[in-house]
RNA sequence: GGCGGCGUAGCCAAGUGGUAAGGCAGAGGUCUGCAAAACCUUAAUCACCGGUUCGACUCCGGUCGCCGCCUCCA
């Protein structure tokens, strides 16, 4: 059972789509006029995690995002740069689907722009001025907010109180003060992005898009409805009165997502706060910024800092660690009995189950998270104890425990990166087998004219050491370092300890790090 | 002023009516030819004050502090 939060009754619930099998989610995606910041990034990150678990959770999900193309602030940049809207809006829709495209997140499957959306939105003003909830005025539309009743329902705002401390100034043309735009006139001179309508030429106003969208894409009465804390007043109150007014039931379900801050504050253009999303992929690799993200629960406020940053590196590190380690140990299991693996099997089951009961319980990934790390550690315990008892390891099992982080990583979009790309050039989803021969895929890359390599297993098996050594440095040049593992297990076999020593030497210089394991050595590629 | 949220070890952060996951950092130790990685040990009367309860950090009330929204904002 999933239960999430729901904003409009203030706690959690089960989760009963509209129709069985299937969940819509619409989420308020971000206005172009400037590259999108942390805080932009984690209702993008937080929605498509939260379809990634439904639908890992059998449910057929649909995700849109939209994107606000139309809007004063595109307008106002554009007049100050002496640029059209539409430029702008472009430049930056581009620009925001680069910068997200970096976080290795599935995109929505629907990102609808406001501006092809203007038929059903001046159909839905037409619908609310036939009922009698918009009015209109000067060529503009107002939403007539005591006209709707449960205006202030999700926000918990009363009318009456908002109409006392509101600091919306009366605009001419207004009946109330709080009744707000649903489209708005040209003003004089303006040319771009505008569009006829019932009313004369205009735009559509603030909230109006998001309630045409939602209903375009999702129908009415749809199930989860997310976006920034920050929207629930006015943006989001604004869009059920729209769309309720005109018969149509909204979304059932609201989630919020917490702020990102930065010095305390809100993360904000008007505060200044910003940090740029592309400008913190460019120093930390995408699924370090998915770490940094949900170790917090999304409705908590997150502060933003590279130091956090630099803690979140460190325990993907941990989290790659473990992948790698129960890939290598499975790989080379070692000789003699083999270690009973109940425990790990225990924390194994453990892990499977408390993972997707956090997942279950409003997306709670900070718990799941803990719950690999948790696994982690059983895994680390397991190699020790099998190490220190001279004992082979569980293939069956450790392979066991691959799988499960792999699978709940991947629920959450952290790829594993293959270690030598934990750095922001990283190709997601490489897996690296972490054996001796693990660089294999790395060989691949390195031709080899058409030579059949002697492989270095066989060379080893024979015990021709010398013609092995002759071809560590070519291949190591190649990112091939089967051969230098094979010949250090050879050397420390035979206690050369100085050989040993160059060898690490030659291995790290070529950018590996070295450790050995009682399964032979292994190789960790750096960045 | 109204509405909402938060306050858990040095830092970050889950969580539950029955004596607190996890990550980072620190200290000591183990393993190792030396390393690396890992493991072990080590730290919290869960902001404060009351109340309910056999028992609360977890429920209720109050206080203090911080944050968000009420104006554009993910």
């Amino acid at each position: 059972m999933i239960r999430l939060f729901n904003s409009l009754t203030q706690r959690k619930e089960e989760l009963v789509p509209r129709d069985d099998g299937k969940v819509g989610i619409y989420a308020c995606g971000p206005t172009v006029y400037n590259f999108v910041h942390v805080g932009n990034a984690r209702p993008y990150v937080v929605f498509a995690i939260l379809r990634a678990w439904l639908t890992a959770r059998g449910y057929q999900v649909v995700l849109v995002e939209n994107i606000t193309d139309v809007n004063d602030k595109i307008n106002a940049k554009a007049d100050a740069e002496g640029r059209s809207p539409v430029a702008i809006a472009a430049e930056f829709t581009q620009a925001y689907v680069d910068d997200t495209d970096r976080l290795g997140v599935p995109r929505p499957d629907v990102e609808p722009l406001a501006s092809e959306t203007i038929p059903e939105i001046i159909d839905l003003v037409c619908q609310l001025i036939v009922s009698g909830h918009a009015y209109e005025s000067q060529g503009s539309v107002y939403f007539r907010v005591r006209s709707f009743p449960e205006y202030g329902k999700l926000s918990g705002q009363r009318i009456d109180e908002l109409a006392e401390e509101t600091r919306v100034e009366a605009e001419p043309g207004k009946e109330d003060p709080l009744d707000f735009a649903v489209w708005k006139a040209a003003k004089s001179g303006e040319r771009d992005h505008l569009w006829e309508s019932p009313w004369g030429s205009g735009r559509p106003g603030w909230h109006i898009e998001c309630s045409a969208m939602g209903l375009r894409y999702l129908g009415a009465g749809f199930d989860i409805h997310g976006g920034g804390r920050d929207l629930i007043f006015p943006h989001h109150e604004n869009e059920i009165a729209q769309a309720e007014a005109a018969g149509l039931p909204f979304a059932r379900v609201w989630m919020h997502n917490g702020m990102i801050r930065a010095g305390g504050e809100k993360m904000a253009k008007s505060v200044g706060n910003i940090f740029l999303l592309r400008e913190v992929l460019d120093r930390y690799a995408a699924p370090v910024v998915l770490i940094y993200f949900l170790t917090t629960h999304y409705r908590s406020p997150l502060e933003f800092s590279l130091e956090k940053l630099d803690e979140a590196k460190a325990a993907y590190e941990r989290l790659v660690e473990a992948v790698r380690t129960a890939s290598f140990r499975a790989d080379n299991p070692g000789r003699g009995d083999v270690h009973d693996p109940v425990s790990l099997r225990a924390a194994l089951d453990q892990a499977r189950t408390a993972f997707a009961a956090h997942m279950d319980d409003d997306l709670n990934t900070a718990g799941a998270l803990g719950e690999l790390f948790g696994l982690g550690r059983e895994l680390f315990r397991y190699i020790g104890a099998t190490d220190a008892a001279g004992h082979a390891a569980d293939t069956a099992t450790l392979e066991d425990v691959e799988d499960l982080l792999v699978e709940c990583l991947d629920n959450l979009c952290i790829a594993m990166l293959d270690e030598g790309s934990v750095s922001p050039a990283g190709t997601p989803g490489a897996r690296q087998a972490g054996a001796s021969g693990a660089t294999a895929t790395d060989g691949e890359a390195c031709a080899t004219d058409g030579m059949p390599l002697p492989p270095a297993a066989r060379l080893a098996a024979e015990s021709r050491w010398n013609d092995l050594a002759e071809l560590v440095d070519e291949r190591l040049s190649c990112g091939d370092a089967t051969y230098a593992c094979l010949l250090r297990d050879h050397l420390r076999a035979a206690k050369d300890w100085t050989g040993a020593d160059a060898l690490r030497d030659r291995l790290v210089a070529a950018g590996f790090e070295v450790r050995d394991t009682p399964a032979g050595t292994q190789v960790v590629r750096k960045g």
